[in-house]
DNA sequence: TGTACATCAGTGAACGCGCGTTCACTGATGTAC
DNA sequence: TGTACATCAGTGAACGCGCGTTCACTGATGTAC
């Protein structure tokens, strides 16, 4: 049955949430259409009214999880005791799009690379802004070791089913970063 | 038809090579037993006289692909420029199975991912034996903090359609790298 | 404001397809004599 | 060393299943009067 303009409009951001939500949690793969709108409270036919296709859906809900990363206020030792932490490794699903979903992006298509790319691009220029430094040049090096650093721990320690070296990646590239950027 | 034990042994290793270099360069989920049996030179069907399932295959193709990363020796200074370099870059297939694979095994069974695990000890405990560093806490934070950082900057620029943001990525990653580790 | 009806968002059965896995069969291997 | 035959690695058709996607249908929305 129809539904009124705002309700499908709402309709479509649940979806969006929903498949942003999933797909960190799961990975593109192995999240289905069905799966996404089930979870979005809807039958899987509606689904193309809203989107192209899957792919179009993969696009779309990386540019949504990736510029959710970018609201709020940002200050380095904050966001490192954030993300670094086993609270955020253990929670993909409301987490950073970047560690759960970028190795991924490399097996999508075009469009979706695209999407991480201005993201990331995005992400990099705010970490650069905020972070100590001589002069531009070396925040942006700073910025951009510390940011590789951050994402590949997170993933390295979620990847890993020993909870003690896990940790100890995480510590340790806390502490390294820290050193490196004093 | 039936083949010597000394041809049989050759078919095993040469399946196992074959999903080692296919996952790397796809992942797990995008390379189908068909494929990695025809890539073998032989049929999908006499893949379970070898494997008891494609979860099993995953799992000795990690153990199989991480211990032919820990060949040969070691020289941070040499290993940083193959590591962190668009060749690298382009040849996942052939390059670093913790950058092309660990991502992915998060979402694999239990056994896949303690492969990955000792496989990451191994590699860890070997950077830490070899990087500068006044004393062995010292040796193992560097250890521990370069790795995340080689692997995430080694992720992420291949996450990206742009070139020459990639390229900085790398270039940006080695640079701080060499100075964090001085 | 009230009514008649065209529009169209959402439903759920159905499709073609590729997947992991199974199994009856084939024929070369390798052992018993 | 030579022969007969039991063994078993590899073949390829077939299976059940879940996937992305399509489509005829439903019924509430929202517009024309």
């Amino acid at each position: 049955m129809k539904v009124s303009r705002e309700q499908m409009s709402q309709n479509r951001s649940s979806i969006l949430t929903s498949a942003a939500r999933l797909f960190r949690e799961k990975g593109f793969d192995a999240v289905s259409v069905a799966e996404v709108m089930k979870a979005a409270g809807l039958t899987h036919g509606g689904f193309y009214g809203h989107f192209k296709s899957k792919d179009d859906l993969i696009v779309q809900a990386i540019t949504h999880a990736l510029a959710k990363n970018l609201e709020g206020p940002f200050e380095l030792d904050s966001f490192l005791d954030k993300y670094l932490s086993p609270r955020h490794r253990e929670n993909a699903a409301k987490g950073c799009a970047t560690a759960s979903l970028a190795a991924d992006t490399r097996h999508q298509s075009l469009p979706a690379r695209a999407a991480m790319t201005s993201g990331q691009r995005a992400h990099i220029d705010r970490i650069a802004r905020q972070i100590p430094g001589k002069n531009a040049t070396q925040r942006r090096r700073a910025a951009i070791g510390s940011w590789s650093a951050m994402v590949g721990a997170i993933i390295l320690s979620r990847a890993l089913d020993d909870r003690a070296l896990s940790d100890e990646i995480l510590i340790q590239t806390r502490a390294w970063i820290a050193d490196a950027t004093k």
